[in-house]
DNA sequence: TTTTAAATTGTAATTATTACAATTTGATAC
DNA sequence: GTATCAAATTGTAATAATTACAATTTAAAA
């Protein structure tokens, strides 16, 4: 059940606990971009004496090892991603909810050539997602 | 000295009132994309009774209008930008300073082919700006 | 000049995050 | 297996950004 992310944390050589792994296995199964709340309050129902304080020092050393990468997209709260590897967002207004958009920027190169050493790259679309756009023609009936 | 940004609020049918003038005023003039915090310190020197609920009214306000845009780059505060046109953003982790880059995205049609209706783009790159490298190889003499 | 909706102000409440000290525990060495 | 200890966990308190709200003031239209 939690093999896989033994092994992740012990190849970054981290200790591996209870915490971490339901942290990270929560992550991997629920690709929703939560925040520390959204997996605070799961985890606390198998686990209650879960510390919040865990969850946000554990999201953290997750994300210096580059294990998981956090977004800046909503403003007034970060989300965490179990996937590390380059890739775009779009978030709707509407629905609050975060997709994935698998395109890579192509512009890399170029800010690089600048001058600037690039760590990171976050490329965030805002609007109204499929469903919304769909809804919103059923209430006008255009 | 106001005439610019009367015009602009007028043009938005948006009322004139002296903090208001003062905001955009400040935004115009210090593009290095501020935070509430910065904007109403600064401000407050010159009026003293300015509320920093009203900062927070007038961004959003202007905002909503589309005269200014928000960034969520930090993650733990907005910070405001004069420009209202599609750019993007560099910032640096050691000086915490925020860079516009001026490159387009590529792949909004993309995107919006696959269903999402675009509002907002943003593209944020992190890293070490060329000041920064410089002052590291001073101190370390690679 | 009068009127009124919108803006400003100050304070209190909320929310996300960080600080910190006490306790527990995973991993290593014996 | 047991001792050891740095690292992790926990709970509480503090901080920081933002929002809610009610009273007052004011820009702009009539
Ligand atoms: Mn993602
Ligand atoms: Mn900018
Ligand atoms: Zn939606
Ligand atoms: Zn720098």
């Amino acid at each position: 059940m939690f093999e896989k992310y033994v092994k992740l944390l012990r190849e970054h050589s981290m200790k591996v606990t209870p915490q971490r792994l339901d942290i990270l296995k929560y992550l991997d199964e629920h690709r929703v971009h939560p925040t520390v709340e959204m997996i605070y309050m799961e985890l606390k129902k198998n686990n209650p004496s879960l510390s919040k304080t865990t969850v946000y020092n554990n999201v953290e050393t997750l994300e210096k090892h580059g294990i998981i990468q956090s977004l800046t997209i909503s403003g007034n709260e970060l989300r965490y991603d179990f996937r590390n590897d380059m890739h775009c967002h779009f978030i709707c207004k509407r629905c609050g909810r975060i997709f994935d958009i698998d395109i890579v920027c192509p512009n890399i190169g170029k800010v690089e050539q600048s001058g600037f050493k690039i760590e990171e790259v976050h490329g965030y679309f805002k609007g109204i997602c499929r469903d919304c756009l769909k809804k919103e023609e059923m209430e006008n009936g255009s």
